[in-house]
DNA sequence: TATGAATGAGTCTTCATTCAT
DNA sequence: AATGAATGAAGACTCATTCAT
């Protein structure tokens, strides 16, 4: 499925055919179908579940091949979380492509996020277990803000919202990062089924805090435009 | 800490000194201990360090002396998750215990309960861990509903004063759950080191919550004043 | 409390008053009762499950006090396999008290050994066990031949009543031998639920065997009568 | 001893060189010589002493590397009865290719079945410990009844040549199975060292019984021709 | 006399990883 | 480029036995 589209890809993107670069990508390919693989399982068996022999066998290759690849299991997994970030960008800016209206723009995208974790409890995992969890070997320094700059990327267009709303630029953060936390706070209830005992629904939870933000902004511009 | 605490308690109930009584005692002190030495190599190294033989090497046993005060390791969680969310109800009850004004009980209730978290990331993961990932074996039904129960305490002061700022029961409860679930949410940032990359203090974050949560429930009750 | 109570049993059954005699019979009395603990435990759970934890529990004793009176594992059920081939010889013995007509006689001696095991798969297992699977610290060469000689008690009734229908005492030996390794094969397959493959009864066969060992020394009897 | 031949059959049967076949010949060959550690093992330290460790480290291996061959202990002890009843087969098979004579071919049979395990006490050991001890996990009804047939298969012969004898099929029947619970008997009094107590040679023993089977039956074909 | 505490050797099994081929 | 073979450290847990009290 995937295959087709990266040799699509180099196809068009690589116009110098030397060797290092054929071989560079023939190896990114292949890192990619593992990683796939590595998807497939962790959807299937959960984090306990997605051993290296599982993965290896779902993609195919014999345990020790991966290695050749990703030099150990947390690389994997971090490169998974990787991939699992760019998923929730692009389905958080596919939420509201042509921001005409900020309110509704912030609100298509406060549940594109909210929804991608909400249908995806994997990717709710393995955040939590790369974030906190992970080996010292897996998560560099770099690898670290790397993570952090893609799931900024995330959140860019929801604090871009707020401030077409009319928070400054602070504001805005602080917004974004309080709605983040209510949201990943909201999935973590429902996601250890905790949600249940408060007989709550997490959707409306969300929608709730949402549109309290939004009620507080909205009123902060008319008070603007009033102010005027 | 808890071992002289442990045997205060003895001093102090037990006015008879039946073999059977003393024997209970000292092996609810001896598993005190293991349990305070399993919390210790908890916060050392985390879920994954906490395994048997470690834990028997912090308490000063050998691996199969465990055995005698727990069944098994599950059993040793469940109760660490138990004994932390008596400790946070115990910190949750002291700081407002004679609640005057609902208002001001209201915030020092949450700002326990914040706390409490706050200081101690490794009580977090447990809550987390056995909520959800705790063996079949060792989350029983029972267990599960205990462990329910136990948090609901937590968080019975701070509904009751919700309710006493004039919401129904049904408001309080879903105001109480979406309080929790910001909370747990700021300490999820906080705890995986993200809150950092949105240069906010967690601490501010939850004060500005529960400052929009008082205020709605303030201006309600002057509402209720004055449409009476 | 338990020293007066001791004397009475003791001045009950015993007539010297020897302080060492008296220490002997106590000793010998508990010995009993944990043996008799033993039995159950493995009635009820067999080889496997009888360890001494469970043995002790029955025994209403901690683990570590059944080492006064047996110093291993090994020697406990030794002692258990002593009783029962005492059980089984006291079932021989009672099955033809009066043996007028030696042919009854076998056959009543006979069919009472074999029931014993048939209805009591575990001394059977028991037997075969010590027999075989002890280990050296427990079959020292002494308790061999105890063991030895209080099996060939249980055969001598049918031993004998074989030399009275005629056969001298190497005949007698000798079918008595075999009558022992058939019962024993019988056993074997009927408590492994082999029988089952060949669709018998171990009963019958047992029956059969006897039957033709009977009319092989009958039919001798009337041709020693004949000959005269 | 084993290896050699297996290599040999490879060379012999696989005319494929495909690398799947090559593989799963070593695998086989390998599988084989686990097997035979295990059957020393078996030998030398009896059932308790065949762990996997031992096995293992007589085989040459870690213990770990044993579970790409075997999925778990009871998996090997099921192979190990498994060949041994083949071997047993092979030896009553070989003992009286071409049966001319039936009373011949039913005496080199019976010895052939008697023998293999006089000799293999431990093949006798395993049998038991499987057909009665083994884990629910390893007795598979399957399991069982293929060795249910594969014991049958040593019989058959033995059933073959006394129907020829003469007898019905349920007569045929009930004799191989009584001479197949004498010859366990003896066998199991010579292997536990009790036939010493009687004085009397296992051997002998089953000659004896052996010789009245015949007799019984070849009496019984005499009559059939004076009959006639 | 009996006990509770404790141990250490042992059980099977899993898994990430390495290495020669 | 990929593999199969193999490993070693680690996992939870059991059990007979010892010893101070």
């Amino acid at each position: 499925m995937q295959a087709p589209r990266a040799i699509a890809r180099y196809a068009k993107e690589s116009t110098d055919c030397s060797r290092a670069e054929r071989r560079r990508v023939v190896i990114d390919l292949k890192r990619q179908m593992i990683l796939e693989a590595a998807q497939r399982v962790f959807v299937r068996d959960g984090l306990t579940g997605a051993n290296m022999r599982a993965i290896a066998r779902e993609a195919g290759y014999a345990p020790s091949a991966l290695y050749k690849y990703y030099t150990s299991k947390e690389e994997i997994y971090a490169d998974l979380l990787t991939a699992s970030l760019e998923r929730l960008r692009a389905a958080v800016d596919a939420a509201a492509p042509d921001a005409a209206d900020a309110s509704a723009a912030l609100q298509a995208r406060a549940f594109a996020f909210f929804d991608f974790y909400m249908e995806r409890p994997r990717d709710l995992d393995l955040g939590f277990y790369l974030f906190q969890g992970l080996n010292p070997v897996g998560l560099t320094p770099e690898l670290d803000s790397t993570l952090n700059r893609r799931l900024g990327a995330c959140l860019d267009g929801i604090r871009g919202a707020i401030r077409e709303l009319g928070a400054s630029d602070a504001e805005a953060l602080r917004e974004t990062t309080a709605l983040f936390a209510h949201c990943v706070g909201i999935l973590m209830l429902v996601h250890t089924g905790r949600i249940r005992m408060f007989r709550q629904s997490g959707r409306d939870m969300f929608r709730d805090y949402v549109g309290t933000l939004l009620s507080r902004w909205r009123r902060h511009v008319s008070q603007d435009v009033t102010s005027k």
